[in-house]
DNA sequence: AGCATTATGCTAAAAACTTAGCATTGAGTC
DNA sequence: GACTCAATGCTAAGTTTTTAGCATAATGCT
């Protein structure tokens, strides 16, 4: 059988998606437990369930209980939400999508911080340089 | 009548408004076009008048036709889904963020541009400093 | 061992999303 | 003004999502 090329998530599973790229892995009580406007732990194992079978999570069993992880890594997963963002909401221009995200946490950031930015830009630089 | 705190759009609708934010603006038919996997032209109107009712989309008539636009504006919503994005996969940490972003486009990125990022910094930086 | 507690497996019903089709309206053309 | 074309208004039906509830299995305590 194929695979789907697009693979759709409901609200709910992505929701609950979400939580599980968040935490990292998750039992279904502690999915519930987080879950905004949780319907009953009964219905997030029915998604959890059909997460699994659409090949997005995976369960190890942890004694009594099951845990849950994304089936697809983090970084992965990652990489395609910003390109997606980037290409919704900043026109594909890095350096837009920086300025906001500088511009929304810039007041939390420490003078260490912003240097450790600066130090970021020059590692990106000089391996940008090898082309 | 209170207004819903978490305004959950489906997935068709959330294309479209990607879409909307992307262009700014477009007509039924424009959305159509674009969106992957269309249905028919009739279920996009459909979807269209729905996200009006929700709140999320506007209209305007622009002769004979209607051009939607997001009701939310642009910089609103992805400051939004920015906020998100870093609570979800960056563990909420802006350094881990700009890394990525980085390491997504480095290659793409001109000597010109790796010095307005800088610059980027060093504004956030002295506008961070009147705590 | 028996019992309470906490899991999972499964199924079916309710709700929401998604879609198409037909009726209607309006603009432009001949 | 009649006709054509392209738009919107509306509604109903199909499909998917979302949910709850009951049955069953496993753990751990007394």
């Amino acid at each position: 059988m194929a695979k789907k090329t697009y693979l759709r998530l409901s609200n709910r599973e992505r929701q609950i998606m979400d939580i599980l790229y968040r935490d990292g892995r998750a039992t279904a009580a502690e999915v519930h437990a987080k879950l905004p406007d949780p319907p009953s732990y009964s219905a997030v194992r029915a998604t959890l369930r059909i997460l699994e079978e659409k090949g997005q999570v995976r369960h190890e069993q942890d004694g009594p209980r099951y845990v849950f992880r994304p089936a697809v890594a983090r970084d992965k997963a990652k990489r395609t939400a910003i390109r997606h963002l980037l290409s919704t909401f900043f026109d594909g221009s890095t350096e837009l999508a920086v300025a906001t995200l500088l511009d929304e946490s810039a007041s939390q950031l420490s003078e260490d911080d912003f240097k450790k930015l600066k130090k970021l830009i020059d590692v990106a630089e000089s391996k940008g340089e090898n082309r």
